[in-house]
DNA sequence: AAATTCCGGACAAGGGTTTGCACATAGCTA
DNA sequence: TAGCTATGTGCAAACCCTTGTCCGGAATTT
């Protein structure tokens, strides 16, 4: 077993020529002789020669490595955002490191800290739940990494951000309770610091408005996205002595929450009282009664996106003008069919 | 905003002093004097110094970075198993490079030879399910990077493994389906290539034997794992004159296809037919009729441990004798009540 | 006062790769 | 034949940090 690496310090002693040479006929250089290059590139495989990365990314000052943080994999949202991300990252060469906030503002600013000592060439973010300062990522500034957010984004209009616009979907979600008769339709909000959850619930509001349904205030009914407070909100719309005939849930994981504490109720979903919420998570499909319309909200497509600006961005010598800052995605209302 | 990060040399500059006191100072060498040091110190903070890892990694030969490659962040199996990894590596200052494989073998080996060139200090593997040679891991010891696996491990007795034993589970399987009244048992199995396969199948035989059943051949089908071969197994086994009234499925997602079959066939789950399995994922909580047990097999743990040793043969040097090679952690049956 | 110790800091090397520039040899043109 | 131009290589610097060795001078000891 050979211990050491070998180098192109190496193949040059071997074979007499210049370090120079060796590094110029590997990477195809024009001014390299044909014999020479064949040469090299033959020892360069019986030496099991493998350029040294790190030697590389500090002569170069780039590393080759694109960072990626957010909430938490267990999500399928997340995890099927990451593919986005990885294959393009593949197709350009880069590796990923990966980071899970788990929702905590404290452990994304370390992750943060990790990221910029290792001089990850840029930055892919989607926001933890609890994340209510950007000095962490407005400080990346001062060390040129770029950053790009996806899905949970900061309102902030100077951030690169790619996103997907839940308000027309919203009004679709409304539209389509309405045709199937209901006129009691409650809503579960998230938490105020996520922008996506204003979205929804001025869609909701609109949907409403559009067919002359009056705003009740007892069916709007919020959750940490936690399903203690997801019970809790259930409570209060089921307590109620006039209780909604559906309700719109802030994602998939609430309405899955909503929905067991309901069953466990003793009512019959889909039929005493309906579901609708967002993301479209594949699991759902293996529910016996899982929400009957769910909004898709492209999680592979929005990390492509992300990433897509991102490698601009890197690439971008200083003049990333036309980098646009926002990209709006539209989601989409997929009804649930087949089950 | 400032452009090129600041080095350590710019400090000695600044400072009038070497770039050896400098790195001391930043490093609370007893050799720095303390007027020296907090001057140092001082203004690294004001010039937003940050090491250059990159640097570090080259000029130690260490990158302080782990590699992780396993088939699929979706499945929650393997994103709780990352969080086993991560824990651990930000204790000791690593960070982590993530690769799905997606079960294929071709994607593991180009990951792997990213994860080579990155120089990662060591790695972290689950493997594909279709990995059928392992020279893409050997690979690896001329580089001296070494590899420990979980969950799905190669057949090598000269490998690092941590895994979880499922035959006495197995056994407990049939224990319990037995207690409950069932002897028409029936086994969904996996794919060859997973030494689990097989670990599954002989506690179901040595359960069978044990409570003196009679194996039927033909209640043993298999499944790639995916939906279409677990509908295919499904049908074959309800198309039997005699059907089972059990069957124990190869994982939770196996048993879910299974069971959304099973229930579209116009059978009652639970109740006309039964249905154990392994993995125990959270995500089984939300359904009506989930499998009525499951194997726990403790991912969290598995990668921890996994990670464990691999810290210790990254430290050791050379002499790895006293590292065991295996680990076997005991699977736990786990009763679903509370539906 | 002379000798010894120790503290604070400097010097320099080394690690692998890339790249601008200089240089040598050969082949060609005039 | 002298003068050029390709063509192919080598030299050396630079990238940033760590660390072993060495040295001047002040403080302590005898």
């Amino acid at each position: 077993m050979e211990q050491k690496p070998a180098t192109i310090k190496e193949i040059a002693s071997r074979l007499n020529v210049s370090v120079s040479t060796v590094s110029r006929a590997l990477h195809n250089h024009p001014s390299i002789g044909l014999r020479t290059k064949l040469q090299v590139q033959k020892l360069a495989v019986e030496m099991d020669y493998e350029p040294n990365q790190a030697a590389i990314s500090f002569k170069q000052g780039k590393t080759m490595t694109l960072g990626v943080i957010l909430p938490n994999l267990g999500e399928e949202f997340f995890s099927m955002a990451i593919n986005g991300v990885e294959d393009l990252a593949i197709q350009n060469n880069y590796t990923v490191l990966i980071g899970q906030s788990h929702d905590e503002m404290e452990r994304e600013k370390k992750i943060v800290d990790t990221m910029r000592r290792h001089r990850v060439d840029g930055l892919i973010v989607s926001l933890s739940k609890t994340t209510k300062s950007f000095e962490h990522f407005e400080q990346l500034k001062k060390y040129s990494i770029p950053v790009v957010f996806f899905d949970r984004v900061p309102d902030d209009p100077e951030a690169y951000a790619v996103s997907c616009n839940l308000e027309n979907s919203s009004v679709e979600l409304v539209d389509w309770l309405v045709d199937h008769g209901h006129k009691q339709i409650a809503f579960i909000k998230g938490p105020e610091t996520l922008v996506h959850s204003g979205q929804r619930l001025t869609g909701y509001y609109e949907g409403l408005k559009k067919h002359k349904l009056k705003v009740e205030n007892a069916f709007v009914v919020s959750t940490d996205l936690g399903k203690k407070k997801t019970q809790d909100a259930m409570h209060k719309l089921l307590a109620l002595k006039n209780p909604p005939t559906a309700v719109i849930a802030f994602n998939d994981y609430v309405a899955l929450d909503a929905i067991k504490y309901t069953r466990a109720q003793g009512l019959k979903i889909n039929h005493d009282i309906f579901f609708v919420s967002y993301a479209n998570l594949p699991i759902t499909s293996y529910l016996d009664d899982p929400p009957m319309a769910s909004v898709e909200q492209f999680p592979y497509q929005q990390a492509e996106k992300a990433t897509g600006i991102l490698f601009r961005l890197i690439n971008a010598k200083g003049d990333a003008a036309d980098i646009p800052r926002k990209i709006i995605l539209e989601s989409k209302v997929i009804v649930n069919t087949g089950y």
